[in-house]
DNA sequence: GCCACGCCTCGTC
DNA sequence: TTACGGACGAGGCGTGGC
């Protein structure tokens, strides 16, 4: 059995495009007289003033440790000697719009287009560009300034015979930066770098890696790919032996939807009991049936996610035996799961445990519907 | 024994 | 010292049908 992929012979050009700083980003080119001041885009939970986390900074306020993922408290403390430091509450709606605009133009640039998120997308140019890094590097010059000129982003790209090293290019220099990696450079290009830097490592990979002495991008090319799978599972295993050789296959696609609509709040105030949380369930169903409406899509399976004041997660989950799009079986299904999760256990010890945080609502096994109801639907309605 | 499916947790962005 | 959102996909495990 081989575990390991073969190289794609064909010679591909792809460049990956890293919007800078996005949200904060944004934020600047709104209101040009928050340069030079730390910018916190902020998700704000509503249960106290600042309660939340930090969506994304601008560079100032990186330089004083402030990151997405902290706590807004946290990020406030590290700012405090700053007292033009701002704080700004997301506004997902002026990013979408400012990220197509730029995307409208990147599209005119490649062959094939692969929207990844608001703030990056992928473009195949081997066509374009004849397989030429060189003519691929003078192209990318030329989508920088043009996305600049249009939309004033500025956005970092890397250059690479596939995604992953792509990918990895443009997060090498930023912001506002340019790494062209052509094929022959690939392996040397990655040998230094951390393994941390593989999309889709995270801390908790990282840890394990670093534990089994797995430091960087060669050492972990290194490895028998038999003990990767072995300490991964078959799937990642054998994804983190390729992407240490820089391997990657995957083409350039426009991505379908999301297989999945869900939404999740945090409480006013922890609850333990179900029927307090009766009326955030109804406002959930209604804003993911919503969702599923908009999107012309049925969904079979529902699920409900607890997450406990020591951010513990519960999830249950329950399928349906048709496809569904309406409101009062979705509020009947999940109100049932709820009240299940919260009584699964007799045992005061656990009970009391149970101090429910946040609650989400989740549609999975999704099925375009284009306006056709389903018979359950009918009787759900009727 | 194999496979598909349902359910749930983990991990990342 | 601590503080803590929201969205999504991958994969492991158990179960039941064949």
């Amino acid at each position: 059995m081989s575990l390991i992929s073969r190289r794609s012979d064909r010679t591909r050009v792809i460049v990956c495009i890293d919007f800078d700083y996005f949200y904060a980003q944004c934020e600047e080119i709104r209101n040009p007289s928050l340069r030079g001041r730390p910018i916190v885009v902020c998700v704000f939970s509503g249960r106290t003033g600042d309660s939340g986390v930090v969506s994304t900074s601008n560079y100032i306020a990186r330089n004083y440790g402030v990151k997405s993922g902290i706590p807004i408290k946290v990020a406030r403390s590290k700012l405090a000697d700053r007292g033009d430091a701002i704080f700004l509450p997301m506004d997902i709606k002026f990013y979408a719009a400012k990220s197509e605009e730029a995307m409208s133009v990147i599209r005119g640039f490649g062959d094939k287009y692969e929207y990844v998120g608001l703030d990056e997308c992928f473009i195949d140019v081997t066509d374009s560009t004849n397989a030429d890094f060189e003519q691929a590097k003078q192209l990318s010059m030329t989508i920088k300034s043009s996305v600049f000129q249009k939309t004033g982003l500025t956005c970092s790209l890397g250059v690479a015979p596939n995604k992953l090293v792509a990918k990895i290019a443009s997060d090498f220099q930023k912001p506002d930066g340019l790494t062209v990696v052509p094929r022959q450079e690939v392996e040397n290009f990655l040998s230094r770098l951390r393994v941390d830097k593989i999309p889709g490592v995270g801390p908790k990979t990282t840890k394990k890696l670093f534990a089994m002495g797995m430091e960087t991008f060669g050492q972990l090319s290194c490895c028998d790919p038999f003990r990767l799978v072995e300490e991964f599972g078959r799937t990642s295993g054998i994804c983190l032996y390729n992407a240490s050789k820089g391997i990657d296959n995957e083409l350039v696609t426009e991505s379908g939807q999301t297989q999945q609509i869900g939404k999740i709040i945090t409480l006013k105030k922890d609850a333990s009991r179900s029927t307090e949380m009766y009326d955030d369930l109804q406002r959930l169903c209604r804003l993911v049936v919503d969702l599923a409406t908009e999107r012309q899509v049925a969904f079979k399976t529902i699920g409900v996610l607890l997450i406990l004041h020591d951010l513990e997660n519960i999830t249950r989950s329950k399928t349906l035996k048709v496809h569904c799009t309406n409101y009062n079986e979705l509020y009947s299904v999940a109100k049932s799961i709820l009240d299940e999760a919260m009584d699964w256990s007799t045992d005061d010890a656990v009970s009391a445990k149970l101090r429910v945080r946040r609650l989400g609502v989740k549609l999975t096994d999704l099925k375009n519907n284009s306006g056709q109801n389903t018979i359950s639907d009918f009787i759900g309605s009727t």
